[in-house]
RNA sequence: GGGCGCGUAGCUCAGCGGUAGAGCACUCGCUUCACACGCGAGGGGUCGCAGGUUCAAACCCUGCCGCGCCCA
């Protein structure tokens, strides 16, 4: 044992040592310390926003990496946990326009030109972006900053091209005329995934179209009036006997003067509306699907909007320019006016609206990038059903496989500036060539062709795909992706099992060798408010993590986020829970000092000292239980029984028992052989907790690990608990629960009967055999500090309060103090609760399906219980007895 | 409409086949020489409802009721 290096103040402040110990971390290289030869350990950050700010989501799903990150660091392994950031193509896009229009300028994109504005960009990352990185380091974010990435950098981005490139040559990627999920505002195609349905109290407005051959009008019912100008047909359900006598006609549409076919398509729901829908194709994603079924029809597809979703020229002139919601009133008011609006229903529909600009989607027909998700999707399904990457927990493998399942074409090009640029070219006659460089594009064309570059760039996701490899220095092959691909286990919301992990196996496995990007995936839940409220800042029910560290200290923070984790469930975050743990620092902190203050310090060896003394070699014991449960914890990606099992063991074990069964042991006057040893068995148990509790409170660990003593390493390049050096030790471990049973026995009795907690009694024993004899002798100074009892120079006479602990009877006289009414009342629910469980076990045993079904060791703890039961029942009724 | 999940102490949640647990809150007592962000002792649950399987069910099965999420 070393001697303390500096004092434990008395207050427990982790702001005055949380920055300093992170500095000293990243200064040392502590986060990746070099370990060639040892087993690696890797985890992939799913990639924060380069304009992202630390929220409380990224607050848990970070704590839950730097834990398996600290702990795997501590088992020996070499740990990275490989960072970066995403350049989040529309979100920092957006950023900097918002901030160019707000400057002195009052400028825009357009207005600068396409290169000034991504030196904008640039300059921005490069002052303001990645805020977020400096948040994670106040978290304690172990992470190998020294390999920082980000999605631009030159490395992804020979990546991107190269992955971009290929796919195109094996075909897997193509260009192609579909209806996207276009976005007015941002003027962009969005994901499928970036739409967000809201429920809207909206119309159905029913309207007549007259009947070429003047039989009469087919009636339609549509909740999007402005698009009738680009109907190109009249579906009606095939089976629906109402609507017969129209199938084969056609109708002339008002307004544009067009005659169009009516047909049939089981997609048509006769009961819906008017049973007769119209059909935009180049408006509604269910339209362009008809109008794909039926190509005898020749439905014509009209694009009937601009980018701006503002009407086009493709619509009567009266009507151009207008936008949208325009169009729609000028519409209603001008089938009316031709009397051929019937009527306006209330309607409650789902609507799409961008998430990111909040304005409402156009389905919009465009030459957009595309990529066969479906062929990609075959392995990647394959080698979740094979095992070879695992979820936990598993049910979300149902989400993912069903998503899979049901994979559309993935949409990958953008009308952004902010991205990768797509790596195609096109001469004068529209001709496309794709290459990785603009002279192997030109070598492609020819000499003489002139080559225009694509202008759009690649969805942000794309990119990410990547990170698992790409950042690893891919295509080139490199150590570092030998040694850390695939990484260990994704740790991620369920949120984003579409969004990253799907597209990351995908991408992996065609890019590596058909090896899935990592062995597990850890889907955890959503961070909610206090009341189980999603948060949302237009809601005003955030709350900044940094607040809370700032407050609390990162550790209890942490120390929350970890103990409600319980795979996948949400976690609904009340402030009260981050100060109880806050208090669990401060309860640990004041042990350091109590143990400072007696002499107890560092400890020398990783393996227990040698014990003698029975509390000793119990802790010990208990030190080598939980570690083994925290073992599994870890194995099982129980972070919740991680969290209780190293708060019970600290508090209710450490600090309730064996500190305080310990005092004697180190008073003046004691022994110095048994104090010597109690203080170098303190010390480790205590380094012990401090191994134990470092993945999940790093810095209060760090810092008392380093006031504790003279330290050869510091505590996160420190070594776990050796269990493998502690035998069971069953004798130590009987010995002291019996003690710990019996001084809670005595406890009990004294508040029930009311006896001041300061008074100490006399006791005398009745039954007692020749093993508790001994007990009571050897731990007779903590039986006496914490039950305050002492064997009795005298008999007692007259009232006394009698307990019943093992084999033994206790009775303490109290002449005067004890109520006797009272004393019999306490014996007698005694008695009836021993009683109770007594009777209820001699029935179960009297049942021959018990005896003769029930497992062995079942039938033999209940007549090891029956039997203790039974005994305890008999020894308070003798108690009883004597009091008369 | 399809799928997933949840209903256990006042609150938040563990437990998922052998006598109901934790933290917080609550009650009572305590200036016990580490800690009142503390110490000690307590009260509090027909484990959503109804059936079934089993020697045994909070736990497995079926149905119902209530709540949430995802997809269409």
């Amino acid at each position: 044992m070393t001697l303390p290096d500096t004092l434990i103040e008395k207050t427990f402040s982790p702001a005055d040592f949380e920055q300093r110990w992170y500095a000293h971390w990243e200064a040392v290289n502590a986060f990746r310390p070099e370990r060639p030869d040892a087993k690696p350990y890797t985890i992939i950050i799913p990639p924060p926003n380069v304009t992202g700010s630390l929220h409380l989501g990224h607050a848990l799903d970070n704590t839950l990496q730097d834990i398996l990150i600290r702990y795997h660091r501590l088992l020996g392994r070499d740990a990275r946990w490989v960072v970066g950031t995403d350049h989040a193509g529309i979100a920092t896009q957006m950023v900097v326009e918002r901030q160019l229009a707000e400057s002195t300028q009052a400028t825009t994109r357009q207005a600068m030109g396409r290169t000034a504005f991504l030196e904008t960009v640039w300059d921005w990352k490069r002052t303001s972006g990645g805020a977020i990185t400096q948040q994670l380091r106040r978290l304690g974010a172990s992470c190998d900053w020294s390999n920082e990435r980000f999605t631009m950098d030159e490395g992804f981005n020979k990546a991107v091209t190269k992955v971009f490139v290929t796919l195109f040559e094996q075909k897997l990627l193509y260009r192609d005329k579909r209806l996207v999920n276009w976005d007015p505002k941002l003027k962009t195609a969005i994901s499928d995934l970036e739409v967000e349905f809201r429920e809207v109290d909206g119309n159905l407005w029913h309207f007549r179209y007259p009947m070429e051959d003047g039989s009469g009008f087919i009636a339609i019912a549509t909740t999007r009036p402005e698009t009738i100008l680009g109907d190109g047909a009249v579906a009606v359900n095939p089976d629906d006997p109402k609507m017969a006598h129209f199938v084969g006609k056609r109708c002339r549409l008002p307004l544009v003067d067009r005659l169009i076919p009516i047909i049939t398509d089981s997609y048509v729901e006769a009961d819906f509306g008017t049973g007769a829908v119209k059909i935009t194709a180049a408006h509604d994603f269910n339209d362009f699907e008809v109008y794909k079924r039926h190509p005898e029809a020749n439905i014509p597809v009209i694009n009937l909007m601009n980018d701006d979703a503002t009407m086009s020229d493709a619509c009567p002139p009266e009507y151009r320019g207008l936008t949208r919601e325009e169009a729609r009133k000028k519409v209603i008011a001008d089938f009316d006016a031709l009397g051929l609006l019937d009527k306006v229903e209330p309607h409650r529909h789902q609507v799409p609206y961008g998430d990111r600009s909040g304005v409402i989607i156009e389905p919009y027909l465009t030459d957009q990038w595309y990529v066969n998700a479906a062929e990609l999707a075959k392995p990647a399904l394959e080698v979740v059903k094979s095992g070879a990457t695992q979820f936990v927990p598993k049910t979300w493998e149902k989400t993912y496989y069903n998503w899979m399942e049901n994979i559309q074409p993935w949409c990958v090009s953008r009308q952004l500036w902010w991205g990768h640029q797509i790596p195609a070219w096109y001469d004068e006659g529209g001709k496309c060539y794709v290459a990785e460089t603009e002279e192997a594009a030109q070598a492609q064309a020819g000499s003489a062709a002139v080559l225009t570059r694509d202008e759009d760039v690649l969805d942000t996701w794309f990119s990410s795909a990547l990170w698992p490899f790409a950042t690893l220095g891919w295509p080139e092959k490199t150590d570092e992706l030998a040694r850390h691909y695939p990484g260990d286990v994704l740790v991620t919301g369920f949120d984003i099992i579409f969004f990253w992990v799907a597209r990351m196996v995908m991408q992996g496995l065609h890019f590596m060798d058909d090896v899935p990007p990592f062995k597990t995936v850890y889907c955890h839940g959503l961070v909610r408010d206090a009341k189980g409220a999603k948060m949302s800042k237009s809601k005003g029910n955030t709350v900044d993590p940094l607040t809370l560290v700032d407050k609390y200290g990162a550790d209890a923070l942490r120390f929350t986020l970890t103990a409600m984790e319980s795979q996948g469930r949400d976690i609904k975050l009340d402030e009260k829970r981050v100060e109880g743990y806050r208090n669990f620092a401060t309860k640990l902190w004041n042990a350091a000092r109590f143990c400072q203050s007696n002499g107890i310090g560092a400890s020398t060896t990783v393996e227990p000292p040698k014990a003698e003394n029975a509390v000793n070699r119990w802790i010990i014991g208990e030190v080598a239980t939980t570690a083994r449960a925290l073992e599994t914890a870890m194995a099982t990606y129980r972070f919740d029984a991680y969290a209780d099992a190293i708060y019970g063991f600290a508090w209710n074990r450490f600090c309730d028992w064996y500190l305080e069964l310990t005092k004697p042991l180190l008073a003046e006057g004691a022994d110095p052989v048994v104090a010597a040893e109690t203080r170098a068995v303190s010390g480790w148990a205590l380094d012990q907790i401090l191994v134990m509790l470092h993945p999940v409170m790093p810095f209060l660990t760090e810092e008392l690990w380093h006031k504790l003593g003279a330290r050869s390493r510091d505590l996160i390049v420190s070594e776990w608990v050796r269990t493998d050096a502690i035998p069971a030790d069953p004798a130590a471990s009987a010995d002291i629960e019996w003690l710990i049973g019996l001084v809670s026995e005595v406890r009990s009795a004294r508040t029930e009967l009311n006896v001041p907690p300061g008074a100490k009694l006399g006791y005398s024993v009745e039954g007692a055999g020749a093993a508790t004899t001994a007990r009571l002798s050897a731990n007779a100074a903590a039986i006496e500090r914490l039950a305050r009892i002492v064997p009795a120079t005298t008999t007692a006479t007259g009232g006394k309060l009698q307990l019943v602990h093992a084999d033994a009877t206790y009775a303490l006289p109290l002449e005067g103090v004890v109520d006797l009414a009272a004393e019999k009342a306490r014996l007698e629910k005694a008695i009836a609760t021993a009683s109770k469980e007594r009777d209820a076990l001699a029935g179960r045993l009297a049942s021959p399906g018990f005896t003769e079904k029930a497992k062995p060791e079942a039938v033999e703890k209940a007549r090891d219980d029956h039997a203790a039961r039974s005994a305890e029942a008999e020894r308070l009724g003798a108690a009883l007895a004597r009091l008369g």
